[in-house]
RNA sequence: GUGGGUGUAGCUCAGUUGGUUAGAGCGCCGGUUUGUGGCACCGGAGGCCGAGGGUUCAAAUCCCUUCAUCCACCCCA
């Protein structure tokens, strides 16, 4: 009885569930190659240490949310918790941290322990772009719109906040400075004591309080990276995309420096981050690599199938018939039609149905045309093809005829 | 990991103070119509009432445990 389970937070999906995300992933693939950016595939399994070393072994997630284990030989794995690290990694594994700007995106199922809730399943699915070696204001802006098309194709409303975290430099200034500031309570969660920055976002009332007066990250930057954020800003409005700053974002993986933003849904209650990046310009190096400059973002597949509205489906034809020989023609004149326009989706039907049931069906399944194949169509040659959306006569066609009419 | 809500047919949900054979709508299969749709009518299949234990003559109903799911915290995409 038990093992026919599935497992806590990790659903099976068909329906309408799987044509929701079937739909947002279609869109993230097609947009991502109209900006020529090249597909990267690495493993679901990673050795642990490399997400210690790059989301950073004192976040949430690597605290408490990642699935590890030890394999058959003792090496201690676990199920990656996000997309970055392991792209990242195989960009030094493979020698292809060198000087030319690349441009990758990815696709797949992602892990992490969690209570499950709307929006947040144990498995659950990421996609994502990277694009390494440039470290101007266009990078980031280029990532913008990439995200921005996604959104828009699928026609969800959300907000996009921006923060600029600064280099490793201020950043760490930032950190001393919060470090000092913050040390006047008592109980400081770890969180916080070993990566001060997360104070800024944090909901306990006590150090809400008291960063409320703390000094904003935008003291820390020197001229340059007001700069730059001011530039980002200014090109943001130059494409006419409404944005706020909100300096309180950081995000929850410590690679993360410079700008860093997030789309935001009012549709999803508490889990409303759907899209979520910025820079990592220390991650390739800090794991061994060149120094490159990198930016990048992630989004919640299944956040977004969450919101957005199905379409229905639109079907071509539906190929009926009334018996076992009529059948096998059916199905032989389905075969030519695919065969020769593969954009269509023809249903030869199987079952006994009679002839008004199966009409019946055709038309509540969404079907555009039907016809039905019995003795007589084999007889005469001629088939007749019902338009089940519009009010027109049924057309009798010679089979040549019919091929035509579907472009075939 | 903490607090709360909910688990009954494929789906959405009724089910009285515990009472004998657990229901509806949608969907599915079949018929009215041995070959022509959107409608209607008739019939049928499908349930260990989430799982395990307990109380009772008797449990979908009460109690305990557990699992799943939802909401909030937390975290994030």
């Amino acid at each position: 009885m038990n093992d026919l389970k599935t497992i806590r937070g990790m659903p099976d999906l068909y329906g309408e569930n799987i044509e929701a995300i079937s739909m947002v992933e279609k869109i993230c693939l097609k947009t991502f190659k109209s900006f020529n950016y090249q597909e990267f595939r690495t493993p679901v399994l990673e050795n642990k240490s490399l997400f210690d070393r790059s989301v950073g072994e004192s976040s949430d997630i690597m605290q408490k949310e990642v699935y590890e284990f030890k394999d058959r030989k003792d090496e201690l794995l676990c199920l990656r918790p996000e997309g970055t690290a392991g792209l990242v990694r195989a960009l030094i594994t493979n020698g292809l941290d060198n000087d030319e700007i690349k441009k990758f995106y990815y696709l797949g199922p992602m892990f992490r322990y969690e209570r499950p809730q709307k929006g947040r399943k144990r498995q659950f699915f990421q996609a994502g772009v990277e694009l390494i070696g440039d470290e101007s204001s266009d990078a980031d802006i280029e990532i913008i719109l990439i995200a921005n098309t996604i959104l828009k194709k699928l026609n969800i409303k959300s907000k996009l906040q921006l923060n600029y975290l600064g280099d490793q430099e201020s950043l760490e200034k930032y950190n001393e400075y919060l470090k000092e500031y913050l040390s006047g309570i008592s109980d400081l969660p770890k969180y916080v004591m070993k990566n001060p920055i997360r104070a800024l976002d944090s909901k306990d009332e006590g150090i809400k309080n008291k960063m409320s007066k703390a000094k904003s990250i935008k003291d820390f930057l020197n001229e340059n990276q007001i700069e730059e954020f001011n530039k980002t800003k200014y090109k943001l409005d130059e494409l006419e995309i409404d944005y706020s700053v909100n300096s309180r974002l950081v995000r929850g993986l410590d690679y993360y420096n410079g700008l860093v933003f997030e789309f935001l849904s009012d549709d999803l209650g508490a889990q409303n981050a759907i899209l979520g990046g910025g820079r990592y310009d220390g991650l390739i190096k800090g794991l061994g690599g060149r120094d490159l400059p990198a930016t990048g973002f992630a989004l919640g597949i299944d956040r977004l199938a969450d919101i957005i509205e199905l379409l229905s489906i639109e079907r071509d034809l539906f190929i009926g018939c009334v018996d076992k020989k009529s059948r096998t023609y059916a199905q032989a004149l389905g075969y030519k039609i695919r065969k020769n326009n593969n954009s269509l989706i023809v249903e030869n039907y199987l079952g006994n149905a009679n002839v008004g049931k199966q009409l019946k069906k055709a038309d509540s399944q969404g079907f555009k045309f039907a016809i039905i194949v019995g003795q007589d169509e084999l007889k005469s040659k001629t088939l007749k093809l019902k338009n089940l959306r519009e009010d027109k006569p049924d057309l009798e066609l010679k089979e040549k005829d019919f091929l035509e009419h579907f472009e075939c």
